[in-house]
DNA sequence: CGTATTACGCTACGGCTCGTAGCGAAAGCG
DNA sequence: CGCTTTCGCTACGAGCCGTAGCGTAATACG
């Protein structure tokens, strides 16, 4: 999180309970009031800590956002469905049911527009989301492998870019879907897409 | 534009240079400053106008940075470069090259994260942005399809949606290279990006 | 148990931006 | 030349920011 404890073994120790009710308190403030009207002050009473409290852990307002976002992603998990495109469509589904919500759409968007001008920031969200994302696609494509349905890469590097690339392009699809383009990962979308990323555009031409 | 003229023949007409010098000096603003420290009296006097013209013609400063970053998209294009391979590198460059740009990067994202909780200006960013650049999808399918690279598809319903799914992902993939996880679209990914879309991820190993 | 040290809640403050109102002047239209 | 609308300018109350200062609470250490 935000908290750097280097060297601070005496003195009262910050309340872990503040944390977690800022946190839950800026995803509340996320869904109702959205990333521009959201105020510190706002975010502070409502999780019944004083303004000045929430300055001393967070430097503002997008670190503190990065960091009540970030937590949304503790829940992706992949379960191994039996097969590439099952998982493929499963991870997507999850991806899909965390960006329906309110506090995800805003949140996420907002710090990415900001990170624009911050590497700092950027940096932070590299490593509490992006970062924590791409772990379900290195498992997915390790279980695909050893099934048999993609074959084995020896280079770690390309191995690497690989998953970068797979990542970006169901992470992307999905975000752009649903917050750009501003329409629902339903069923057909989804079979859609996994047919596409697993069999390509010329060989799949209307499907199996 | 916002510009609604329904009934106004008389009086001093609104100058079009002014509208033409805020949507630069929106542009200007969001390089330096990034979304959340843009002001609008910033905007005004860069673009030597009053505050109170700038607030004549946009509601807030999300229906301004929509109209700013929109212009952006004009200046995509699709020209045949022979196959629908070489037409798809063409066009991710040419849109990575507009997503270089931090005037699109923050405007664009900045945007979207608003329209989480604003219906009206969702569809602003669907009429403004996101059908200007399905147009591209459209012709480059069609030159495939008259090439023969793909197959023709007869209902014109399921066409549309084949459309959306491409764009979701050629967009998709782009914007999350280079907004969330922050790399360039360098050859490398480009020619990896590319030979998924097109044979998908079980036939595109490491292939040429 | 007492003391040092840090976190906490509260209040108050200057500074900035917002969005609007009111005014006189300017610029087209008939 | 009048009518109408836009323009630039000034001013204003309201709200939020981020910080300072203070007294109090909670823990670690001797």
């Amino acid at each position: 999180m935000q908290s750097r404890t280097p060297a601070s073994r005496t003195g009262r120790p910050r309340s872990a309970a503040a944390d977690a009710a800022i946190l839950a308190a800026t995803r509340e403030a996320l869904v109702e009031l959205g990333w521009s009207k959201l105020t510190l002050g706002d975010v502070a009473s409502r999780a019944g800590v004083a303004k000045t409290t929430l300055y001393r852990r967070w430097a503002g307002k997008n670190e503190l956002v990065v960091d009540a976002v970030a937590e949304l992603f503790d829940e992706l998990e992949l379960p191994d469905r039996g097969s590439l495109a099952a998982d493929v469509e499963g991870v997507v589904l999850q991806f899909a049911a965390l960006l329906s919500r309110p506090e995800a759409r805003s949140g996420l968007m907002a710090v990415v527009a900001e990170s624009t001008l911050d590497e700092a920031l950027r940096e932070r969200i590299r490593v509490s989301i992006v970062e924590r994302q791409k772990r379900l696609v290195h498992t997915g494509r390790a279980r695909a492998q050893h099934r048999g349905e993609l074959p084995p890469e020896p280079d770690p590097d390309e191995a690497a870019r690989t998953v970068g690339l797979i990542f970006d392009m169901v992470a992307g699809a999905v975000v752009h879907r649903t917050l750009v383009s501003g329409q629902p990962v339903d069923e057909e979308w989804l079979h859609g897409f996994t047919r596409v990323l697993l069999s390509g555009l010329v060989t799949a031409g209307t499907g199996p």
